[in-house]
RNA sequence: GGGCGGUUAGCUCAGCCGGGAGAGCGCAGCCCUUACAAGGCUGAUGUCACAGGUUCGAUCCCUGUACCGCCCA
């Protein structure tokens, strides 16, 4: 074996072992075992790997690989996104280097040639996946347009549409005039702007006076039906039914009041322009206001702009704002702070726009959807967002789903164009239900992504087929996803999977942060700081990039992500493969016991009860998600405990025959395995290199048992022995260290003790001289030695004599400063003693805690005294 | 404007139920000790943001303030 760990070569050489071996397929008939199961969040079939997906996917994996060795009928689906707006754009960009646009091509070719390009191009995140170690069950892998998944969608939307849950309409929606297409409210990103508010003035028509409105968008009033009011603003009762004149266009407008407006903002009068703003379209409902649509769907003024027909808007804007300046309508100009909504996918700013929509009736599909994590059949970890997900849930609003592009689902509703019916069917009908006629043209329209991606766990399985894989696999165990698309599609998730299959679409959620710089800075293309995950998998190996996200995955906070973190568990990992080298060396030519057959000595007992807390811990923490105290409970068990005590404790019992050589090798070998195996779902490709040379049973530790709590014996006589052990080594080690005494040269310790504190060190007295490298004498009554240096470590004392060597001063200052921190530590303590209301009030069991705290550093304390004041006569 | 989260060592962050402040990195000193210098041993460093309150006892619970960040309108 190589001197250092190298991981290339040994991760390809092991992914293309476990694929060929079927290791991570599940079976849809579970016999005896339990079902564990997770569908991914699929990713765009545009998309490349990024941080935020190897956090999510690598403890997607962790859970997987865990469960799939704890003996569970583990199933993980693996799969994509066709993401509408995102992979249209990719391809209309592309077509473009060819001056082609996807009207040249038409919907057909277009949307073949949509396909060719996924065949081609997409979908090289799931290749990313694998190198990444993603033990997704691949056979099962699944596509947002597949057929099968199209038949849910058709399935679904007709449902939806016969319960009344679906209906058309004309609305004001978000429109995006760049991708063309109306988007939902949670496709907006709002972003605060420094903008300004106009104040126009329109004159009344008996050229009795003017009103003067404030808008910040002023390119709408072309638009404008009306001015509103509220009906109890004393400003402006008297021009209540007056009629106005709308400048430029000189239209005749009325003044209208609703209570609806805000008599504060502004000048308490508002222009209503129902075809561009919400709150304007529902006023002009309320009103009966005409809507005028004074834009077009790419952004530039439609002929009912008049003289600015044919312009951008933002060119409108500005040529509008000087020509209302040179008329005077212009009275006044204010910087005005707002927030302007963008195109998630672009970022090019949102125009409300009227026009006719497909909606989902949200409310009544809400309620059980709240239900169901309000009881706590689905339980959402960090808790704190079950608070934002209750709260968004509550303020539901109906859900555009028509998208006005060509990549998608396309809506199975067939438009009459003799009687106008809409026929909303499973397959093309042909003829109209209602009419009867035979000219039918389906909708144009196709659905939002996330329409699909919201039937995803049990679209995947099957359904509407009634499969053996939705038997067994539905509901899924867990869902791993960011906060960010929690109401994107954990929620719709849920709405769904309690809509068709009467059953919650996974038990927990775990949302994880979010994968920030190391400065804490959004990762972004176009600040410059993204870090690409394969490099650092090629640069650091694929089991410590793994294993850096994970030690940073706490519940509630965002991962900052530092290269400088991934060197530190690189070492890491090189260090356990130094470990097992130690153990192949050992072993090599020797037969290794059984750990059952083996006559243990005491550092044996203590690593095996160590390692039993480890596994409890591991197995406790993965079971509430508890990411990094699992991995931070490996990591002090392996390097602290086993490395750096148990290995060096080994070789003195190996080398120098001072304890049952093979019982240590056992257990050795024993550790090392089973902390491999503890280790596997973190960093699955080393552990499998090492697995693979040292004694174990099985063929891959990927179906290896997951080591269980009780595996091993927790001894606490082992542990309290090998605390004295430890101690009394340290206590040279520090004197040695402290007094510039080099490591290798051997000194003499007495070590002041009695009873069974003696005999555990007169047991171990060679691991100790070999540890501290120290010549040990023992006793009851030892004296110090005039010129010792003393380490107090109750119920021992430790003396190291330093003829010659020793600096009194040095050594009573530093004595002192040990006193000092215990006296104060006295203090407090006895400040809590003297207190009566401790005393009374405060549970008897920390009382006597307190006590015993006392006890022990008050002896320390009387011990460092003695030693100070005899060291002081020594000096004078 | 409404809501949420954060503030702990030089840096990045743990700290579950209120009872002795922790880790990693970094820093300083000593060491090539027969697995590993990507290593070993030793050491130093805290007004737990600030101000109140509850409590025998507060980093932890409550209220307020400051600063930072996020979400929604």
């Amino acid at each position: 074996m190589e001197k250092v760990y190298n991981p290339s070569g040994i991760e390809e050489k092991w992914y293309a072992r476990w694929l060929e071996d079927g290791l991570f397929s599940a079976d849809d008939v579970a016999r005896g075992k339990p079902p564990y199961s997770i569908v991914i969040p699929p990713p765009n079939v545009t998309g490349v790997l990024h941080m935020g997906h190897a956090l999510n996917n690598t403890l997607q994996d962790i859970l997987v690989r865990w469960k799939r060795m704890s003996g569970y009928n583990a199933m993980w689906m693996p799969g994509m996104d066709h993401a509408g707006i995102a992979t249209q754009n990719v391809v209309e960009r592309e077509i473009k280097k060819e001056n082609l646009s996807r009207h040249d091509l038409g919907r057909e070719k277009f949307v073949e040639r949509v396909w060719k390009w996924k065949e081609h191009s997409g979908g090289r995140i799931l290749h990313q996946l694998k190198r990444l170690g993603c033990s997704c069950d691949w056979d099962r892998q699944r596509f947002t347009l597949d057929e099968g998944l199209s038949d849910a969608v058709r399935e679904v939307f007709v449902r939806l549409y016969e319960d009344g849950l679906i209906y058309r309409g004309d609305y004001v929606i978000n429109w995006c005039p760049r991708c063309h297409t109306a988007l939902s409210d949670i496709e907006v990103e709002h972003e605060d702007f420094a903008g300004n508010l106009y104040h126009l003035s329109y004159p009344l028509k008996d050229g009795s006076g003017s009103i003067t409105v404030a808008t910040t968008r002023p390119e709408t009033m072309l638009g404008d039906t009306a001015v509103a009011v509220h009906p109890d603003d004393e400003r402006y009762k008297a021009f209540v039914g007056k009629t106005l004149i709308l400048p430029v266009l000189n239209r005749e407008i009325p003044v209208i009041a609703d209570d609806q407006v805000d008599s504060s903002f502004g000048t308490g009068a508002v222009k209503v322009t129902p075809a561009h703003d919400l709150n304007d379209f529902e006023m002009g409902r309320r009103h009966n206001l005409h809507a005028i649509i004074v834009m077009k769907e790419d952004g530039t003024m439609s002929a009912y702009a008049g003289p600015y027909a044919g312009q951008d808007r933002y060119e409108c804007r500005k040529n509008l704002l000087n020509d209302l300046e040179t008329s005077g309508v212009l009275v006044k100009t204010e910087k005005h702070g707002m927030s302007v909504g963008h195109c998630y996918r672009c970022k090019t700013v949102i125009e409300p726009y009227l026009s006719k929509q497909w909606f989902v009736r949200m409310k009544p599909l809400a309620e059980p959807a709240i239900e169901a994590v309000k009881s706590g059949k689905i339980r959402i970890v960090p808790k704190k967002w079950e608070t934002d997900y209750l709260i968004w849930m509550a303020n539901i609003r109906d859900w555009c789903i028509s998208r006005q592009i060509w990549w998608g689902h396309r809506i199975p509703a067939w438009h009459c164009e003799t009687c106008g019916e809409i026929n909303v069917a499973r397959t093309a009908p042909e003829s109209c239900k209602k009419c009867g006629g035979a000219k039918l043209r389906q909708d144009e329209d196709v659905l939002d992504t996330w329409f699909s991606s919201a039937l995803w766990p049990f679209s995947t399985l099957g359904w509407p087929q009634d499969t053996a894989a939705l038997k067994t696999f539905y509901p899924t165990s867990v869902l791993v996803t960011g906060f960010d698309i929690l109401t994107f599609w954990v929620a719709r998730m849920i709405v769904m999977g309690l809509k068709f299959m009467d059953e919650v679409p996974f038990h927990d959620v775990y949302i994880h942060a979010l994968v920030r710089d190391a400065q804490g800075q959004k990762m972004s293309k176009s600040k410059g700081n993204v870090v690409d995950p394969l490099t650092m998998a090629d640069k650091y190996g694929t089991d410590a990039f793994r294993f850096t996200l994970t030690a940073f995955a706490a519940q509630g906070r965002d991962v900052k992500f530092s290269e400088e973190r991934v060197e530190g568990y690189r070492n890491f990992a090189n260090k356990i493969w130094n470990a097992s080298r130690f153990i192949m060396m050992n072993n090599e030519g020797k037969a290794v016991p059984a750990i059952a057959d083996a006559r243990l000595n005491l550092i044996d007992r203590w690593i095996l009860s160590r390692l039993n807390a480890t596994v409890v811990e591991v197995n406790d923490a993965l079971t509430q998600y508890r990411f990094n105290d699992a991995a931070g409970a490996i990591y002090q068990f392996i390097w602290k405990e086993f490395c750096d005590w148990y290995i060096e404790l080994a070789k003195p019992v190996m080398m120098q025959g001072v304890g049952d050589a093979d019982a240590t090798r056992a257990t050795l070998s024993h550790v090392m395995e089973t902390s491999l195996r503890l280790l596997h779902p973190f960093m699955p490709f080393m552990t499998e290199e090492i697995w693979q040379n040292l004694p174990h049973e099985g063929s891959s530790i990927v179906t290896a048992r997951f080591p269980q709590p009780g595996d091993n014996l927790t001894d606490a006589d082992a542990e309290e022995r090998m605390e004295l052990v430890m101690a009394a080594t340290n206590a040279i080690r520090t004197i040695k260290g402290e007094m510039n005494v080099a490591p290798s040269k051997r000194v003499n310790a007495l070590i002041k003790a009695d009873g069974k504190a003696r005999q555990t060190i007169e047991e171990s007295r060679a691991l100790i001289e070999a540890l501290a490298r120290a010549d040990l004498t023992t006793g009851p009554d030892i004296e110090k030695p005039r010129d010792a240096a003393t380490e107090v470590c109750p119920p021992v004392e430790v003396y190291v004599p330093l003829a010659g060597l020793l600096d009194v001063a040095a050594e009573i200052a530093r004595m002192d400063k040990d006193l000092k921190k215990i006296e104060a530590e006295l203090a407090a303590i006895n400040r809590k003693l003297g207190n009566e209301d401790f005393l009374e009030r405060a549970p008897a069991e920390v009382v006597e805690k307190e006590k015993a705290r006392f006890n022990e550093s008050n002896e320390r304390a009387e011990k460092l005294r003695g030693g100070i004041e005899r060291l002081r006569a020594f000096g004078a």
